[in-house]
This record gives C-alpha cells, structure tokens and sequence, in this order.
DNA sequence: GTTTCATGTAACAAATAAAGTTACAGAATC
DNA sequence: GATTCTGTAACTTTATTTGTTACATGAAAC
C-alpha cells in the first residue's frame, strides 16, 4: 500500500530551513525531494496554520521556520499536516449492521488506540531539533571519511 | 486514504466460521461482508497456509476452522495475511543521498517501531475466543431488550 | 508605479494500489 | 460422470495520493 510520507518529507524540509538562513522558496525545497514546488507548498500550508512555518511572497520571499527547532515537536508537525490516518490495517468503521463486525471492532480498537498513544507520546517527545543533531552527527562522521555502513 | 480491511474482514469470517457447524462456502462468506468470493479465497488463502483455516473442494466443501478459537491469536491471523504494513504515516525508506533525509528517517523510526511492538505484542494477547465472547454479550444483550447506543 | 519574483489555489492528469469481476481449470462429493 | 466447490490468472473498477498546469494575488526592487 502506498505510504504517507508526508510527515517524513516536512521534516525533511524543516531541517533545510533550519540549516537555512535566508527564506527557501517552494522550487528550492521541491528539488530536494524531487518534487514539484506546488506539493510543497500544499503541505506545508498546513504547517503555517499550524504556526510552524511562515512564508513570504516576492522577491526574497519563501519559507522560514517561525518558531525555534527545539520548540518544535514532531507531534506537531503532525498535527499540522492534518492528523493524517496513522494505521493502514485496522478496524474499519463497523459497516454492517452484523453483530459480529462490532464486536471485531471492539476487540481490536483497543490495541490500535494504546499503539496510536504510544507513538503520539513518542513523536511528541522528538523535537527538531533532535533531528537536526542527528544529522549534524552524521554530516560530521562523513567529513571523518567514517561513512556508515547503511 | 484507503484503510486495508483485511484483517477486520478475516476476523468477522472466522467467528462466522467459528460459530457454524458446517464448512462455510466463499460465496456465503462473501454475503456477509458484500463482497464477492474470490475475494474470499484471496484472503483465505493466506490464513490457509498459516494453518488457521482448511478448505475443502466439492459438494459440501468450504471452509472450516482448522484450530480451536482460543488458539488463534489475531497476531496470527495478521501473519497470516502477509503482515501487510501497518502504517501509512511513516519513514519512507530514506530515498535520496542527502543526508537530511537519513537523519529524519533515523530520527522517527523508534518511535514508529515501538508503536508496531506494542500493537504486535497487544495483538497477540487476544484469540479469536475472545472476540467470540464480545460478539455473544452483544447478541445477549440485544435479546433481553438492552441494545447498546453505538 | 511598473516589473519581477514569489506564494495561493483551483482544476485537471497521472500513478498507484486495493477491491471487485469474469472466466475457467482442478478437485471432491454424490 | 455430473455437480459443486476451491484455485488462480487476467482484467476492470474505484479511491487516493501525487504531479502538473494555469492563473490570480501580494511583496519587494527599481
């Protein structure tokens, strides 16, 4: 099934921004994931309303992180992006009126819900800036010629 | 996006199954989602060679349960569906050179991996036995008059 | 103030993947 | 041997995301 990657691609952009002093524009960061400048600014209206980034028109204009790396969590990046369904499998809306079908529902809701806070905790634990670090690790393990394996 | 039901469906067909004598055909399975046969067999066929279900050709053939509800974990069952990719948010597989996007895939992956544990672990705490019993408190509910709200 | 460069957004096209369908071969009962 | 079921391949449909084109709007530079 195709993947969401919507979250993965912001986070993505945020750090170039992060790493970025002057504004980037939609054309910049779309050809960092080789995209088109139109799905970058589609997805990251949502992370403006959100107050996470702010984007200017004209001339020197384009996206700057509004608020500071480590103030951002990636738990709300998703909740910018618009709370996207997190599970593929699942329990779908009981459909039919079977009797059955709810009590499938009921017995696997639970264990979804417990993984889906467990992992907002997690997300809500990991700034920005956690992210930036890490980059910044391997940006300098590469200087070293220490290249990782992967 | 579109959700994969499968394992809710195959749930509801097993307890179907579990509470009917006789093997159930494709076609009567089919009935109960409103969907069609081949359907069916198509996700049967994995739950087959799991080793959750046997089918039989002919004149009263079908499908029957091959082990008992209590030992039939919905862990199980998911496995035996080809343990399709819970996710749809997600790290993508790290696509381009840049490093960034290594960073950011590093950087959510324990938090998505943790999260797939736990459900893991939560999904084979529950048999089919136990969704079973769900299903006959309801149906005895709705016998005395007392149907829930949902 | 006009030009230039950027975002904002609507409308449409392409790509992808699940689900549904048709068709027919193969196996088990009667 | 006829009937009734599964097994499976090939195709169609449908839903959703992603990519693209086009153009209106707004901000800075000159």
């Amino acid at each position: 099934m195709k993947r969401n990657s919507q979250l993965a691609a912001s986070l993505h952009a945020l750090i170039h921004m992060a790493e970025h002093d002057a504004p980037m524009t939609s054309e910049e960061l779309a050809r960092c994931f080789d995209t088109n400048p139109v799905v970058v600014r589609r997805t990251m209206a949502g992370l403006r309303e959100a107050g996470i980034v702010a984007s200017g028109g004209g001339r020197g204009g384009g996206w700057t992180l509004k608020r500071a790396p480590a103030d951002i969590r990636l738990l709300d990046v998703y909740r910018g992006l618009g709370e996207p369904t997190l599970f593929h499998v699942g329990p779908r809306e009981a459909s039919s009126p079977c009797l059955i079908d709810h009590a499938v529902v009921d017995a696997m809701a639970p264990a979804f819900d417990e993984a889906e806070a467990l992992l907002l905790k997690r997300l809500a634990a990991i700034t920005l800036a956690d992210v930036a670090a890490e980059y910044h690790a391997r940006a300098a393990c590469v200087k070293k010629g220490k290249r990782h394996a992967t």
